[in-house]
DNA sequence: TTACTATAATCGAATATTCAAATATACTTA
DNA sequence: TAAGTATATTTGAATATTCGATTATAGTAA
């Protein structure tokens, strides 16, 4: 089918309408809290929110279709880390929408469910992670 | 079934999702930004959007339920307006996120698509949303 | 009361989303 | 090379969402 926003001739609602999609579902918007400042690897989020690999794989693809995930791949490993578009007004957006979200503490208290992971290697957490 | 928030123990982020869920969709956006400052009707909403008095009632439901929108009941006509919730960081995150979706000059001029309405009466309005 | 109007709720079909399981790919190490 | 590990994609079933059409409710006006 035909991208909506050929269909409807409104690009900026569609972007934003794929931004607050892409954040409605609480497991993805759990790994994007979770990304914070820095870069993650896949495994440590499957330890973090104790989830298959599988889901959040898949739910890493859509936070990355919707533009707000930067995917870099170092050996083994995939990193992941917040994403800024480079359209100011949704530059703007983005990154008022992260300060917001990310002042709420309760919120980002209930992000991970284990922080196990502090510190450690990639490999010493994909040991952990094997156990998901 | 139960309430998400009950079976996840992590009532924040489902506040958060239910949010992003009611902005997700194009015609509920549209709505939501539509409302500016003020307070206006559904048929008024009919008009500037070009859509069937039920499509903008459903998706004024949902939005209500999310606690985006009030919505106050005058003769025969429903006017509804933005709201804003309680809870301090709740209110913040809606406050801003209104503001910076407001500053986006493009997204706000492809939200109507029809202002015969400015200024006209609701019982004006409602004749025309007749033809919709 | 009856007829009319504005809005809301319900129903069924079409479409979309989500999940776990299985399979595929890309990299590392022996 | 082959075997093992990390991540991605595909498949099919269950669930959720969306829509137009219909029906219901609440108010108005005769």
């Amino acid at each position: 089918m035909k991208d909506r926003t050929e269909r409807t001739g409104a690009p900026g609602l569609q972007t934003y309408t794929t931004i607050f999609k892409a954040l409605s579902d609480e497991t993805r918007l759990r790994i994007y809290l979770l990304l914070g400042k820095g870069e993650i690897c896949v495994c440590q989020i499957q330890v973090a929110l104790g989830m298959s690999q599988t889901k959040v794989s898949r739910h890493l693809t859509v936070l990355r279709h919707a533009g707000l995930v930067n995917a870099r791949r170092e050996g083994q490993w995939m990193y992941y880390s917040k994403a800024l578009p480079d359209n100011p007004p949704h530059r703007a957006f983005i990154r008022d929408l992260t300060r917001v979200l990310e002042a709420d503490e309760d919120l980002m208290a209930s992000v991970a469910t284990d922080d196990r992971c502090a510190g450690l290697q990639p490999d010493e957490i994909a040991r952990m992670a094997k156990n998901t």
